[in-house]
DNA sequence: CATTTATATAAAGATATGGTTATCTAGTGC
DNA sequence: GCACTAGATAACCATATCTTTATATAAATG
């Protein structure tokens, strides 16, 4: 029952996908990076797995956890809706504020 | 506590939002469309409202509730660079597509 | 093979969350 | 003012979630 949504909505697991955004990091790095102790790491590691925001290979004695954007499609897609109402009011916004530059 | 982060990850929500789409609703409406109790709708839409996901206004003995597409900046721009990243490989792929084309 | 290092999992407790039922508040119309 | 309707809130319970501590697995090293 673990999905994007659930996945991002709590900070902890924003501050992980963030720390990914630069490339691919192993648990000891994520770990060292955001504070949190190893173990709630690994299991917010494990839930973000299984939303399909990460993947994670290993490394020799490591283990290397990437960022897998297209696991963010599904959020995406429901955001567009309305990602284009608030940019139509944005340019609505702008529309005006011409008109009102035009006639003033 | 209530961000939108939290309060889109709730399917109930995100049905509420899906139908506000359409244009303002009542509570009455919300609930017959939703099917979920009118507490729960009630409840519901309180968190939609201190998330700033929504606003409402009384319409004599009812009250609307309407969209506030601005609520969710924070979360689309959080996304941006996942989106850009996500993009740039369907771009990628597609450039790969292209010079297989080329090469074929 | 024993030890060390890196990570995962289990168990347990505290808090948060979502749903229901019952009740309260506020408009509306007689 | 009284009944009726729409919606909000309260109380309560069940379940889920996050965090910590302790332990297990697995790879590397001597």
């Amino acid at each position: 029952m673990t999905n994007a949504f659930n996945a991002v909505a709590e900070p902890a697991r924003r501050s992980i996908l963030d720390l990914l955004v630069g490339g691919p990091r192993s648990v000891g790095e994520i770990v060292a990076a955001t504070g949190m102790s190893q173990p709630n790491a690994s299991r917010h590691l494990r839930i973000l797995r299984e939303a399909a925001l990460v993947e994670s290979r290993p490394e020799g004695q490591r283990r290397l956890y990437e960022l897998r954007p297209q696991g963010l499609a599904e959020l995406i897609g429901w955001l567009a809706p309305y990602q284009r109402l608030w940019q139509g009011s944005l340019d609505a916004l702008e529309r005006h504020l011409d008109d009102s530059d035009e006639t003033e």
